[in-house]
DNA sequence: AATGCGGGGAG
DNA sequence: CTCCCAGCATT
């Protein structure tokens, strides 16, 4: 814990900082509760850069939360595409339904009752309260959690558990008064000057503070996570009749949910790329292949694994009996119309080229 | 406490 | 290649 003066300089140069540094983001630009929302769901897990052009869209095809909560869930999955975690916005339209309904359009000021709505966990609820309504919350998010533990020095994985040690800590420098700024001061701290690699300690206002800049452990900590990255191969048939292509819809729990998909899966051990096509369009379809030939292929990176998908031109024995529901038969311009995972999206841009008129 | 859930960019 | 990003929900 730092002595009272030193809480006050700690206040004073970080906000200083803050007003002469910040970015000018248009979340920051507007009080509009929704928008502030908005920003901050799109925001969890996913970079400012890649944030700016889904949200411009999305405000100019959902202005308000009326207009959310009565568009169709495919639409709002549309404009998610490839920006991930769809059930971020899932969560978005089942909330904002909830706010029309008994909310009265309005977003609770209330914590427990905002956190209580699909999507609005500990961090979402105090930004929320604290950017759009001002209200005393401290915010604890990946940026506030490696300063924190870089002040105090706290060399090991930024795991939510240290939190705990973090929270009185940064609880006492907090200023509830100017909630909104602070938080999005320690916020931009990280982002800008306290980053994960290659911090500029020299430029920064809390330097004084630093517990690991005066054990120059600041590049050490926090401890990097150990991820072990599986390589996963997949097959996907390209089924084409007359000049549609069947398409299908993933289960609504899960991985992609909702999303759409051409019929295929995983190669298993043992497999060749063709068995496994086989096996698979007889498990979803029911029907056999006559001839099938290799298309393309793409690779596509996630946190977890690196997929290859081996896409086949292929052509059935028998025609496959189907429920609307989740099997369609699209043209190319109708892929439009069908949200689909950035790996999906990769063949797509393959068929556009193959098949397209002006060809 | 641990895991599932995307995709992109920086180094 | 590697790691991380304005986290949440579920178990």
């Amino acid at each position: 814990m730092l002595e009272k003066e030193d809480q006050r300089e700690f206040q004073e140069k970080l906000l200083r900082w803050y007003r002469h540094n910040h970015r000018k983001l248009p979340w920051r630009e507007t009080q509009d509760p929704y928008k502030i929302w908005v920003s901050e769901i799109m925001l969890q897990q996913t970079t400012v850069q890649t944030v700016l052009p889904y949200y411009r869209n999305w405000l100019k095809q959902f202005p308000d939360i009326q207009t959310l909560s009565q568009a169709p869930l495919q639409t709002v999955l549309k404009a998610w595409e490839g920006l991930g975690y769809y059930q971020r916005a899932k969560n978005l339209h089942r909330a904002s339904k909830i706010i029309v309904e008994k909310h009265q359009g309005q977003i609770p000021q209330n914590y427990e009752t905002l956190q209580s709505l699909p999507g609005f966990g500990p961090y979402t609820t105090a930004a929320v309260l604290s950017f759009a309504f001002n209200k005393p919350y401290p915010v604890m998010d990946g940026n506030i959690r490696r300063v924190g533990m870089r002040l105090k020095g706290l060399q090991m994985e930024a795991k939510p558990s240290v939190d705990k040690q973090l929270k009185p800590f940064l609880t006492s420098l907090f200023l509830p008064r100017k909630s909104s700024d602070f938080n999005q001061s320690f916020m931009e701290l990280g982002a800008l000057v306290c980053r994960p690699q290659n911090p500029s300690c020299l430029l920064c206002p809390l330097q004084k503070f630093c517990q690991a800049f005066r054990s120059g452990t600041q590049e050490l900590i926090p401890q990097p996570k150990k991820m072990n990255l599986q390589k996963i191969q997949a097959v996907l048939g390209i089924i084409k009749k007359d000049h549609c292509f069947l398409i299908q819809k993933r289960p609504s729990q899960g991985l992609m949910a909702d999303l759409w998909e051409f019929p295929g899966g995983k190669i298993k051990e043992g497999e060749t790329r063709e068995e496994a096509l086989h096996r698979e369009i007889k498990e979803e379809l029911g029907s056999r292949i006559q001839k099938e030939k290799c298309l393309t292929r793409v690779t596509h990176s996630y946190t977890q694994f690196r997929v290859t998908l081996h896409a086949f031109e292929c052509e059935l024995k028998e025609k496959p009996v189907l429920n609307p529901q989740t099997h369609r038969w699209v043209t190319l311009s109708e892929f439009e119309n069908y949200p689909f995972p950035s790996g999906s999206v990769k063949v797509i841009q393959c068929l556009k080229k193959r098949y397209s008129p002006q060809k």
